[in-house]
DNA sequence: GATTGTCTACCATTAAGTAGGTAGATTGCT
DNA sequence: AGCAATCTACCTACTTAATGGTAGACAATC
């Protein structure tokens, strides 16, 4: 038995962050999967519902490797690197953030799936602003700096190379602006 | 005599700003001209035409701001922050960036778009790259980095946080990652 | 008189979504 | 254990509306 449900999120989740959320049918997700059109409206009757499934698993997967990050690294440089890594995957597949792909809709996007994105990014702005903090306390991260800032800022810089390596198929220009960006939170 | 291609122009830029190069149709921007549809195809024959002429359009006017930012900017860091305000108009105005909307679409856009938008991007760190030597140059800009290296993590800053503040509507944080990002290219 | 800009009226295709049905598994009842 | 009812997951066939684009007529203008 495959779990045709879990088939068409992971295909789903491909087509949208590669063309965006606007940009796929349920006709080309019904082709990816090998699947009848209609069938996919028995397991997501509308294409919001879709939508919502597909941000609800790609924040819980983030949430999961941000705990990770929080167990498995001590520093905050350290930790914000490896939260940058999480971004590089997308780079090298040439798969955008799909929650970028459903942020560019703006105006257009169904309330409840702004609200989703939305609160993807808040939920990464506090882990990182905790992060940050922390790192401060412990000396790791530069002091001064307003950690709710520092976080936003950190999101907007991975948020952006993705968006533009992606477009170069760069990874090596990623990773050369992560490194930028986590040499310039260590104190100097 | 109104100049309806450039009054196009202008409406279908606001169209892909606000919902992606997807998300518009040529009936929707046939409503905000109050024409025809059919009399959108005499001016532009079709949608990659009008998508490369609203790129080439946008592309025209950032090259002209970056040559007054060099012209009446001295330093390095008030030459990025100069750059770093163009984007906020777009916050302001809950408008994303022209070339971001039709990067995320990636797989799916015509060749020639992703060609031209690639080049936009190009031009822009072309520019920063060297508004970044200038600076190391002159001792405005903190020596030591590599500045095709900066200049990428400086776009990719601001393209993320007009990406992200645009979506919670908030100009006061996109200038707190501009004043972040400025900050940091000061030498210490 | 040719060109320009707009129109009405259309076309083929694709979009999301619905109606109704079928085969097979699961469940509840006697 | 036997059996009917229900549920799950899929199907074909369809609807309605929207998509990008075309054909050809008509005025105004150069």
């Amino acid at each position: 038995m495959r779990d045709t449900r879990a088939e068409l999120l992971m295909q789903a989740e491909t087509l949208v962050r590669g063309r965006g959320y606007a940009g796929f049918s349920y006709a080309d997700l019904a082709a990816a999967v090998g699947i009848r059109k209609a069938s996919i409206h028995h397991h997501f009757p509308t294409k919001i519902d879709l939508g919502a499934a597909l941000v609800a698993a790609y924040a819980a997967r983030y949430a999961a490797a941000l705990e990770a990050i929080r167990r498995d690294v001590p520093d905050g440089p350290g930790r914000v690197e490896a939260y940058g890594r999480l971004y590089l995957g997308g780079v090298e597949q040439g798969l955008g953030c799909l929650c970028a792909a459903l942020a560019i809709e703006g105006e257009a996007l169904p309330e409840r799936l702004r609200r989703d994105i939305a609160a993807f990014f808040a939920d990464h702005l506090a882990w990182l602003e905790a992060i940050l903090r922390e790192g401060q306390a412990d000396g790791s991260v530069r002091g001064g700096a307003d950690p709710a800032a520092l976080a936003r800022y950190v999101v907007a810089t991975l948020e952006g190379a993705l968006l533009m390596e992606r477009l170069f198929a760069s990874p090596a220009a990623f990773r050369g602006t992560l490194a930028v960006l986590v040499d310039g939170l260590r104190p100097q």
